[in-house]
RNA sequence: GUGGCUAUCGUAUAGCGGUUAUUACAUCGGCUUGUGGUGCCGAUCAUCAGGGUUCGAUUCCCUGUAGCCACCCCA
């Protein structure tokens, strides 16, 4: 290390420790949202409020923080999420907590909290914010992340099934990113069960059950229809011959899954039958699906988002037995998508007109018409805080206004403001007490 | 949680045992003390942290941290 070099760290160093600050960082997974990636997430939050208000789904948010105990219950004690990921601790009071690692408990929750089961069913709501999850970061992955989430309470039949699918892939679609739907039918849990008798059967068979990955030794008894999901060769071979929960589905279940398959053809939605898709959460039942981008040229693979029905849930968690079903995506995922995909976006907000101001006296009155202007309608940009002409016009300049505004003491002794056209160069001077209309007038010509 | 790759001004980068650590954009100042956009001049700003090897480390090694990639899982 050179000597100027070290000395000037020993400085920065002294510095610090004489001031007893020192700088932060941010915790690990965790990301801040700046000015402009806010334009990917406006973008992304006006397309959910547009498609919630067509398929008329309301809005309703619940707290981040809530009892542990509720995810424990809801989205099941063996589940990854709940065992390796949720962020839970005890608060003060010693009661013990966590910040919701997915979303639809706490709507479930409020949905039998508020009793909703006596208003006028079905119950569609959606909710946009965080989850945590105690994961390992990657691009499209953080510890905190957000989710648009989509529920209806009270519909057993297909049409809410299809409802929901379709608001995720008119979601997509609309925003312009190429993405299928991955659907299966898990069944319920009558028919399940006989089917993941005749499952384990066949990867206990002693031909198979030796070659099995170590994982797969553990599911095929703590929760055996994960070894469909399986990627190691070996067992992705064997579930090939593996029996299928759709060649399994009883009566009801079948008819359903059926309807919603037909609807679907009908709408000219694109769907994948996937009979190995299974979910990581408990409490689904009959039809499952996720929204996978179509891209085959980015390796990256992450399902961006994905729901199914949950229809013994809401009984579960304390509630009249009410079937229901939902979906969340990743907010940050879609932004991700988005961003690869390289669409542009809309041209930021335009500013009309710029106020500068030059002393005191005038900075007074400049922001007096400011406010005049704002009233009226007009974007103003501003920049009070500084007093040269250089600065205000540069910062004009940066907003791209048509107009500038400059109020200085001469000015201001005649009654007088000046009006420059920030094109031409061009500079009048008109009445103090018309400006408002000067502007309106400018400005209307020059928007043709 | 497991394995791999990476880490230089705000951003994007060059250098790779001895340099005044490169360049561009951005930022700030000046040319122009009441005038922006293009021009010219100048300034500020970085080797992720800690240890080791070495006469000497930004460069090599180890540990930590963070990011990325694959897996696990999922959004």
């Amino acid at each position: 290390m050179t000597k100027i070099f070290e000395k000037k760290k020993v400085e920065k160093e002294d510095f610090q420790k004489k001031k007893g600050v020192k700088s932060y960082s941010r915790l690990r997974g965790m990301r801040d949202i700046l000015f402009d990636e806010y334009r990917y997430w406006d973008l992304v939050i006006k397309k959910a409020n547009d498609l919630s208000r067509a398929y008329g789904f309301k809005r309703l948010d619940t707290p981040v923080l809530e009892k542990l105990e509720m995810y424990e219950r809801s989205s099941g004690k063996s589940s990854d999420i709940v065992t390796k990921e949720m962020y839970s601790f005890l608060d003060k009071s010693g009661e013990k907590v966590a910040l919701r690692p997915e979303i639809t408990p706490g709507l479930v929750r409020a949905y039998v909290e508020h009793g909703m089961f006596n208003m006028p069913q079905p119950i569609k709501m959606f909710t946009i914010g965080a989850a945590f999850r105690h994961d390992k970061p990657q691009a499209g992955r953080y510890r905190q992340f957000h989710q648009l989430d989509v529920e209806m309470f009270g519909e057993a039949g297909p049409v809410a099934d299809v409802q929901l699918i379709l608001y995720a892939y008119n979601f997509f679609k609309e925003l312009q990113l190429d993405i299928s739907i991955q659907i299966n039918s898990i069944g319920c849990k009558d028919c399940r069960k006989s089917y993941l008798d005749k499952l384990v059967k066949y990867y206990k068979d002693r031909s198979r059950s030796p070659k099995l990955c170590v994982d797969c030794k553990k599911r095929i008894i703590k929760n055996p229809l994960r070894l469909l999901d399986c990627k190691e060769e070996v067992c992705v071979a064997m579930r090939a011959e593996a029996p299928q929960m759709v060649d399994s589905l009883d009566d009801g279940c079948r008819e359903h899954f059926v309807k919603v398959l037909e609807y679907l053809d009908e709408l000219g939605v694109n769907y994948n039958l996937d009979p190995f898709l299974v979910r990581g959460l408990d409490y689904y039942n009959r039809t499952v699906f996720e929204v996978v981008l179509e891209e085959a040229s980015e390796s990256r693979q992450m399902a961006l988002g994905g729901g199914g029905r949950y229809d013994e849930l809401v009984e579960f968690m304390g509630g009249r037995p009410t079937a229901a079903c939902g979906f969340g995506l990743g907010i940050e995922r879609t932004i991700l998508a988005i961003k690869e995909k390289n669409i542009p976006l809309k041209q930021e907000e335009v500013t009309d007109v710029f106020i500068a101001q030059l002393g005191e006296t005038s900075k007074r009155k400049a922001m007096t018409i400011f406010e005049d202007l704002r009233r009226a309608g007009i974007s103003v940009g501003q920049l009070f805080a500084k007093d040269s002409l250089k600065h205000q016009l540069e910062e004009a300049n940066r907003l791209g206004v048509r107009f500038s505004l400059i109020l200085g003491q001469k000015e201001l002794s005649d009654g007088t403001i000046m009006i420059r056209d920030m094109e031409s160069g061009v500079q009048e001077v008109v009445d103090l007490n018309k400006t408002r209309q000067e502007v309106e007038k400018r400005l209307n010509i020059a928007k043709g």
